[in-house]
DNA sequence: CGCAAATCATCTCCTGTCAAACGATTGGAG
DNA sequence: CTCCAATCGTTTGACAGGAGATGATTTGCG
């Protein structure tokens, strides 16, 4: 053999790509943690948590919910969801009124300040998505978006 | 308006499909976690953690290596490795052999009952695929799969 | 009414992952 | 050769996430 497959000395391997190829499930996970750490980096950067930021965000799309409610919608565990509302409440960006109707759960609302760094921090996001993405064209976005819609079941 | 905005309070709230379709880094991490969640159910039922089985893979494709090699092309972390090739070992699947070329790294070989394992492993692969992607049909999968490609730079 | 089951938020514990530090060993500069 | 930086494997500690238990409250049903 040419390539010789001795101890696999220092030879530059790339073994991934063709992991990438035969195992979908693999390729989505690495992909996904890459950009996860990147999104992380730049929540760091902002002063905003990532969930943070998606529970002021559904906050001001919906109004109101519970903390159960932002926990399903969002995706986040519900014993996480508890130390995010935790930290947006202390800053200010979210009140913990309890429901009237339900006094188990709250009613968990955006404040004025809440409001404002959410505008602050969206406007760094399409920035974000474009960096974190810019391997793909906009129209090969679109095309993840939908493939990854479909297999969430979201469009179902 | 007519669905009112009030407390959010039984209505069936569907606010994730939006955040899907804007935000396609949730989207990536959440179909992300979906599926490894699937793989990791998929493993503990074969008795062979995800992990195990991406090294036996690699070292019966490419031969022995280092465990600094592995982890890099199987971006899984070093000192997640060292426990992935102890269990290997005293499975019996692998052999550390020190490389006596450089004695600060083995050459991880993979042993007939490793190769074995893994030959058993691979028939049930398939089928986790499918049940684990099938709301995806087959041209969508192997989009998406170009797809990630992309966005991992393993093409370049 | 009174009681059982369910629900919401919270807490605690367990697991897995990553960063940093450490010993052993190697390669390179002087 | 000698010393210094770099590399490989390992260990340790910190931290996020999820499972399960708990307390408060509500709902359903007799």
């Amino acid at each position: 053999m040419a390539t010789t497959t001795r101890t696999a000395e220092r030879m530059r391997v790339t073994y991934f790509p063709r992991l990438a190829a035969e195992r979908l499930d693999i390729a989505l996970c690495r992909a996904s943690a890459a950009v996860a750490r990147a999104a992380d980096d730049h929540a760091a950067e902002e002063g905003l948590g990532v969930g943070q930021h998606l529970v002021l965000q559904m906050l001001d799309a919906v109004g109101p919910c519970s903390q159960q409610t932002l926990s399903e919608e969002l995706r986040i565990d519900r014993s996480v969801m508890v130390g995010i509302c935790d930290d947006l409440e202390q800053a200010g960006h979210v009140r913990r009124e309890r429901n009237p109707r339900d006094r188990r759960s709250y009613a968990v609302t955006i404040t004025d300040s809440g409001r404002r760094r959410l505008a602050e921090a969206q406007t760094s996001i399409p920035a974000f998505l474009e960096d974190a993405f810019n391997p793909l064209t906009p129209e090969e976005r679109g095309q993840l978006s939908a493939l990854l819609g479909k297999l969430l079941g979201t469009g179902a």
